[in-house]
Formats: C-alpha cells, structure tokens, sequence
DNA sequence: GTCTATACACTGATAGAC
DNA sequence: GTCTATCAGTGTATAGAC
C-alpha cells in the first residue's frame, strides 16, 4: 500500500536560479510495505517522472540537473541512472507521456456532431489539461521552442495527420452551413495557443492576477474563451 | 563601413543538441575599416546582443553556452566576458531589448479611435514582430516559463500598468456599446497567445506547413486572427 | 537491485601577456 | 582593448562494493 504525503523535510526540493529559490512543494510517494518488484519498479519510475517533469518545465532541459531531480524523487542520484540509462532518455519519456494526454483530449472532437460542441468542448478539454498538467505543458512548449530534438518525428507523423484530420471535420462543418468559413488550420492553431497559454505562460497570469487562479476564475477564463472563439466562427449563443 | 554577409567557414556555428545540428546560419558584421571606439563598442554589443538572442532562443539559459555565442558572434569567448561581464548581464539584455520592442507595439493600441482599428492594429503590430523577431519572443516565453528569473520586477510594475490602461481601454469600449461584453482580461491573453504562438511555436507550424509561411500565408494568418478575434467581439465586417 | 565513490568532460570566469 | 592559457566548480555517467 502506498501512501501519499507531503515532505517538507529530508530532501532538499529547492532549486536555485540566480538567487531566487523556488520551492517546488514536493510531494512523495512513500512505500510502507514491500511491493511485488514489478510494482516497485512501475512505483519507482512514475515518481521520477513527475520530479522529471517540474525540474524540466522550471528549469529547462539544459538547467535541470540529474541530482536536482533525484531530490524531488527522493532517491539517489545514481538510482535515476539505472531506471533512465541518460539525462535524455528520461526527458524523452517525460515529453512522450505529455503528447499522449494532450492528444487523448481530441476524442472531444470527433465525438461531437456538430462546432459548437465539438469545439468547445475541445477547449473544455484542453483547458482543464493547462491547469491539471501546466508542467508537461511547458516541457512540450519548451521542446517545440528548441527545435524540437526530441520529438520531430511525432510532428511529422501523428500530430500531422491528427491536424489533417481535424482540418476536414472543420471543413466539413463549413461546407455543411453550420459555423463561418475560416481558415481551419488557423483555427486549430488559436484553440492550441489560447488554451495552452494558460500553462505556459502561468506564471505571468499569476503575477498580473495577484495570486493563483481561483476555480471561479478557471471557469471565468473558460468561458471567455469559448465566448470569443465560438462568436468568431458564428456558432456562439449570441452571435 | 561595414558590409553584411554571410560566413559559412572560419566559425563553427553549429549547435549540436543529441546529435541533432543546428545551423544558425550565421549573418555576421564584418568591419573592414577602424570605427570610432565608441562605434566600435556600440557595433561589438550589438554583434554579440544578436548571438546571444539566438541561441539562448535555441538552447534555453540552461543550454546556450559563452562559447557558442562568442563563436555566432565571430570573438574570442574572453572578450564576451569583457562586454558583458556574466552570462546573465547578457541574457538580462536579451530579455529587456525584446520587452522594449514588445510594448512599443502597444502604442497602436492608444492611437485608435475604436475596438476595430485598435485591435485589428494591435493584432497585426504583433503578428510582425512574431516574424521579425521569433528569436526574441521565444527568450520572452522561456524567461515566463521559468518563473521570470530576472524580469519579475519587470511583470509586476512595467506589464501590470500596461494590462490595466489596456483593460481600461477595452472595457469603456464595451461601456460605450461598440464591442460586445467580453472579459477585457482574458481578450488581452487571448491577443497574446495567439499572435506569440507564431514565433513560440513557429517550429511546429513549420513543420505542419512542410517548410516557411509564404508572404502570402502571413497575410492569411494575420486575417484568420483578426477575422476570428474581431468576429468574436462584436466587431467583424460580418457580424 | 541499491548505493557510495569517483572518473572524466565541460562550463563560466579570470589572470596576465601583449 | 584583446587574446591565450588556465582555474575552480559542476555536470553526467559509471565502476564496483554490498
């Protein structure tokens, strides 16, 4: 049985860029009992991923360090390197696990039968993931910024026909009559900058806002946003 | 005088990120005559602000190292260091050019007389410094990212200002009955992200798009925002 | 399987000749 | 002002005891 708490002593979960301390509030999974090895192993290798993913959104690919990571998961350095043989392969991972639950929120899409639906829910979808995983956000923005090293080949392949796909359903729509001829692979790209804008640039939300988000205010940004974008393709309550 | 041209030997510009290069394709400033010391200042700061803009856009702050820059530059790593005496002076100059050239685009915003043309405006002001200085506004984006290490000051004062004049701005807009009454605070993220999200992901779209946006598809690009955008306020040609 | 100790490469920064 | 040589510190990764 495994118990979830926070730890506010025992490791050091700071990290320190140019004298600015920032306290990842770390949460570990603490083992109480023996596990079967396949479990421990399963058990072990999500707790480094999730340290993975805050050290590698806060600090970038090239700023985190493998000891720093180590910390957050609670173990020793040299552990990391015998569930991830490299500093990359574990990074490869962390983005891998990003786009496939980004790309599980486009069920949403193909479920609906018709814009308005269809596409607000998508932003539904893509918004709750800003704010359930704002670090893998910016781990996979971070990414696409670098040139994408790591993943490019998923760009090519999936994403691309993913956006191919989509682009027809928009189109389809248009033709039918039932939202504003626009352009559809301008409007996918809005639906991915307004929603994702909330994790990547959180931080800057938080300043202006004096503090994090309330859930009132989620709803508040949600709606603003299927307001505007849904008004734009004439599909909006009050159009 | 000098004369701009491009080297393709003599310096290794390349970045090498797990086995993928990048080239930069290094525009240097060649000096064929003596300047004035204080041109010749001027000139090296701007050859190395350059360098630096790029590959700390490529590599993050983590990644971009001294001697990259100085050999983008065409100096010796030494004389980095007698220009700007840290990494971070450098990058702390990378980061405030770019905010400087980011709210001038506000003025726009000012000048006009109704949400249409002050939006529209604003929205194309950003689209061109998205092409212009993609560099620059992925710098912006990593230093939000990263929790605004060393602009924070910056997003407090200079930004919160600027978001309330603006939010003001918009809401007498919606006072006066002349766009519909939308969140003046989530429009202005809205505007951000979407134009942003052609320098920041500006790799991804490239990739989507098999190779660079055509004159032609910026003039699309910059339609389909502002058609979906003002459309979404109220404000379109075809409401 | 786990951890300690360490190898080896590279980075930012500087001293000091010119 | 410029550049060569170099230092001190830190990073990833691994060898080898347990």
């Amino acid at each position: 049985m495994a118990i979830f708490l926070t730890i506010w002593s025992g490791y050091d979960t700071n990290l320190t860029i140019w004298s600015r301390k920032i306290d990842f509030g770390a949460t570990l999974n603490i083992i109480d009992k023996p596990m079967r090895k396949k479990d421990r192993r399963a058990e072990r290798e999500k707790r480094i991923l999730g340290a993975a993913e805050k050290v590698f959104a806060e600090a970038g690919f090239g700023g985190a360090t493998m000891q720093l990571i180590a910390d957050m998961a609670g173990l020793p350095k040299a552990n990391l390197h015998y569930y991830f043989p490299t500093k990359e392969s574990l990074y490869r991972q962390v983005v891998q696990n990003i786009f496939q639950i980004w790309l599980r929120a486009a069920d949403v899409f193909d479920d609906a039968d018709g814009p308005a639906e269809g596409i607000g829910a998508y932003i539904d979808a893509k918004m709750e993931i800003s704010r359930a995983h704002p670090a893998g956000s910016k781990v996979w923005a971070s990414e696409v910024m670098h040139r994408a090293p790591v993943i490019q080949d998923y760009l090519e392949t999936t994403l691309a026909e993913w956006t191919d796909g989509r682009m027809k359903v928009i189109q389809r729509w248009i033709d039918e009559g039932r939202m504003k001829a626009v352009n559809p692979r301008h409007l996918l790209y809005m639906l991915w900058a307004t929603t994702q804008h909330y994790a990547d640039f959180g931080h800057q939300i938080e300043t202006l806002n004096n503090g994090p988000m309330s859930d009132a205010e989620w709803e508040e940004a949600k709606a603003s946003v299927k307001g505007i974008i849904l008004a734009g393709i004439g599909v909006g309550e009050n159009p």
